[in-house]
DNA sequence: GCGATCAGAT
DNA sequence: CACATCTGATCGC
């Protein structure tokens, strides 16, 4: 496709039409109260929420999809001037609520962009987006897949955000006599607040802001200002620290729960592994725990990370085995990761290059636009050394993951290169301005 | 001084 | 090693 005509959560470029997976702030640097560059396609939640988070926003440029409605656009080449059709599917992609994948089809091919996804295995609002997905591609292969990456790593197995939330009721009921506060972002995580007020028939405290949103998403009841009303409170994630949790416990018992697919405090980890010193950790908290009957896998249980502060794998991203078989489903010519961290593209050298430091160099370099990042693709051979360098002692197939696509693995990561660069490239990959013109491996 | 962007933090 | 977010510094007007 050429280049100008869609923008997925890319907002400083020039394109005849944009695209908004979710309302979360890293999808939408660069969106602004005043933005004007053309109309914006999102769902009917996100264009509920917009005036929230972008007050004074021109909502005639909003256009609401309906996921499982195919739409055609008709866009203009810039350079015959001549009409561009393209169709554009939406799909839930069940992370927070509003958050759609696109597929676009054209002349070109078709291009599928997840945004941010957890499609839990058995979910059936995830098999109802996969038909929509085949439907839609009939029997044409997917040509392009730009993927939600988080956790496209092993060593990330976590459980369905059900029983996330049950186990966090669970550390609920087990302390009958403390406060509870759970770290929450502006948009996201409400299944679990509303897991909790229904199973402990309570009303759960947010802040202003956030009491509004719940309101907008149609949540009346669960949720309130008034402190008095209720022992348990969701307050901003970034607020929550060690050192308010332990200011807290000084007033009166409290204990903090992280719900999140992420293994740390950062404190915590071993530096050299994945497989943590965080099981030390774990061993300490699993006591409470043991009558979940839940796997005693790292990320299936919670984790203590404090004495007054537990981790619950709850994520709205999917983990390996979600990927696994999503790719399997839509199998996917080429792939693109949209995120870049060290946890999914990582250099599988990484922990290694002890071992091979002379091959290193050959492994990171600049692709055709100047970015850092690995110019081959993955092979077999690379991905088990990736599993032997995370200490995975089970044998993952996951080379069949690969069969038939290239990875392009945008990962600026490691081997030298500077953290602050690391996070200059981080927030460049975030977004794509659809081009055929970009490079893959 | 203001908004936009960036760096650095949790 | 940072999910998404905030704060504070800096830049351009």
């Amino acid at each position: 496709m050429e280049e100008g005509l869609i923008s997925v959560d890319k907002w400083t470029t020039v394109s005849q039409v944009y695209f908004l997976t979710h309302l979360h702030s890293d999808h939408t640097q660069g969106l602004t109260p005043k933005w004007s560059k053309g109309p914006l396609y999102c769902s009917p939640i996100t264009a509920r929420l917009f005036p929230v988070r972008f007050p004074g926003f021109d909502m005639l440029l909003v256009r609401v999809l309906e996921a499982g409605k195919p739409q055609t656009l008709t866009l203009v080449s810039r350079s015959s001037h001549s009409k561009v059709l393209v169709e554009v599917t939406a799909i839930d992609a069940r992370h927070c609520p509003g958050a759609l994948m696109y597929l676009f089809r054209g002349q070109f091919g078709s291009v599928l962009y997840t945004g941010d996804f957890r499609w839990e295995i058995g979910d059936m609002k995830a098999v109802e987006g996969k038909n929509i997905l085949l439907n839609a591609l009939g029997d044409k292969k997917l040509d392009l897949l730009y993927m939600d990456n988080t956790y496209c790593n092993p060593s990330f197995s976590f459980p369905p955000r059900k029983v996330a939330a049950q186990q966090v009721v669970d550390i609920m009921t087990s302390h009958p006599h403390h406060d509870f506060v759970i770290g929450v972002d502006n948009l996201g995580k409400e299944d679990l607040l509303l897991h909790i007020s229904q199973m402990l028939n309570t009303k759960i405290w947010v802040w202003p802001e956030r009491l509004r949103v719940m309101h907008l998403l149609g949540f009346e009841d669960a949720f309130t200002t008034k402190t008095c009303l209720t022992r348990v409170r969701a307050v901003p994630r970034y607020s929550l620290t060690f050192e308010t949790i332990e200011s807290l416990n000084t007033v009166r018992p409290t204990i903090a729960i992280l719900p999140t697919g992420l293994p740390w405090g950062k404190k915590f980890l071993d530096q050299k592994s994945l497989s943590y010193s965080c099981v030390s950790l774990c061993k300490e908290g699993s006591d409470i725990f043991a009558e979940t009957g839940h796997s005693s896998e790292i990320f299936k249980s919670p984790r203590k990370l404090h004495q007054h502060m537990f981790a619950v794998s709850y994520s709205e991203h999917s983990c390996f085995k979600e990927i696994e078989e999503f790719l399997k489903y839509v199998n996917p010519s080429r792939i693109s990761g949209i995120v870049s961290s060290a946890f999914c593209c990582i250099n599988p050298r990484h922990y290694l290059d002890h071992l091979c430091k002379d091959e290193s160099d050959n492994l990171c370099c600049k692709d055709s636009r100047g970015k850092l990042g690995l110019s081959v693709a993955w092979k077999a051979e690379s991905v088990l050394e990736c599993d032997k360098a995370f200490g995975i002692d089970k044998q993952i197939n996951i080379s069949g993951l690969l069969k038939g696509c290239k990875l392009r693995a945008d990962s600026p990561k490691v081997l030298g290169v500077q953290r602050s660069m690391i996070s200059k490239i981080r927030r460049r990959v975030r977004g794509v301005k659809i081009d055929h013109n970009d490079n893959f491996y």
